[in-house]
DNA sequence: TAATATCCGACTAATTTAGTCGTATTTTAG
DNA sequence: CTAAAATACGACTAAATTAGTCGGATATTA
């Protein structure tokens, strides 16, 4: 999975309508501002996301846009898939957007690329606006640092 | 991450060239056959893994390409990042082709995605070709059976 | 009624992907 | 010696995707 910059600007627009839950509707201008994002790109995308029933609009003066669902209700991967279609890193482990190969039935590696998918679409599911709200930013020496998972896993 | 059809054909022949290792040199035709693969467009593939060092070649009327390091030696980790430039799912959680973001200092989804670049280094790393070649093939079930992974992973 | 929003659809520049193609060179079988 | 079959090298390209821009219509309110 690669996030495009449409999913991105989705989820910093989406992060923000989150801290204002309840406070009224957000205009597209601070929206844009606020997480520096080209404002008639956002337009397009919020527009999207109020046709699928994530958030919804005011119009006229001191309109904009507000969550149309709680932020336990949408997911990273809800977001992800829609603007990028796809979470697994090739289609032959996609459930979503599954093609066959002609290698299927022999292929091996496969099997790691399938792992892949798998944890992505358990992290990306179980990623709430909620739960994202609430978690703390990345040091950058995160980033950089070999990150060591449990054993055997 | 998204899988390239150069990574995937790439990993095709060094599957088929570990199967054959130490039985001297395979040629791209039997290579692009045996693995459905385009003859031309793999002939690219291959001059650039001998640049690489990951396989040799004879020239000549029985020619071929063979592995120049041992199957214990290559990884998936090392195809994809070549041909593909990047595991990371977004510049931002990436080690080697790391870049910076306005956001960075407050952006909490980045976290999510920094998991998810930090399992598939580990997975792809892992995967030498020696290992893959040993693995069987996924059932087509196991791509839409929805896998639970242990807790607290 | 002017200002400031959302709303709608078309358009586009740049990049990436997934190749093709021509031809030169090398090696070996007959 | 020569034809066949292989690698080697570089240029070219069609199609898709990405990341936007742009013009203008409609709605709401101070």
């Amino acid at each position: 999975m690669k996030l495009s910059r449409k999913s991105d600007y989705a989820l910093r627009a989406l992060l923000t309508l989150g801290d204002r839950y309840g406070e009224g509707p957000v205009s597209i201008r601070e929206l844009a501002e606020k997480n520096d994002v080209p404002q008639r790109f956002l337009e397009q995308i919020m527009l999207d996301m109020k046709k699928l029933g994530w958030v919804s609009s005011v119009a006229g003066r001191i309109g904009g846009f507000q969550l149309a669902k709680r932020p336990e209700e949408i997911t990273m991967g809800q977001v992800v898939r829609h603007f990028d279609g796809v979470l697994a890193p090739i289609a032959c482990v996609s459930s979503t957007h599954y093609e066959s190969c002609s290698q299927e039935s022999h292929c091996r590696f496969r099997r790691v690329l399938l792992e892949i998918r798998n944890y992505t679409s358990k992290l990306m599911d179980q990623a709430t606006l909620a739960k994202v709200m609430r978690g703390a930013p990345v040091a950058r020496e995160e980033v950089f640092s070999n990150f060591v998972f449990a054993d055997g896993i």
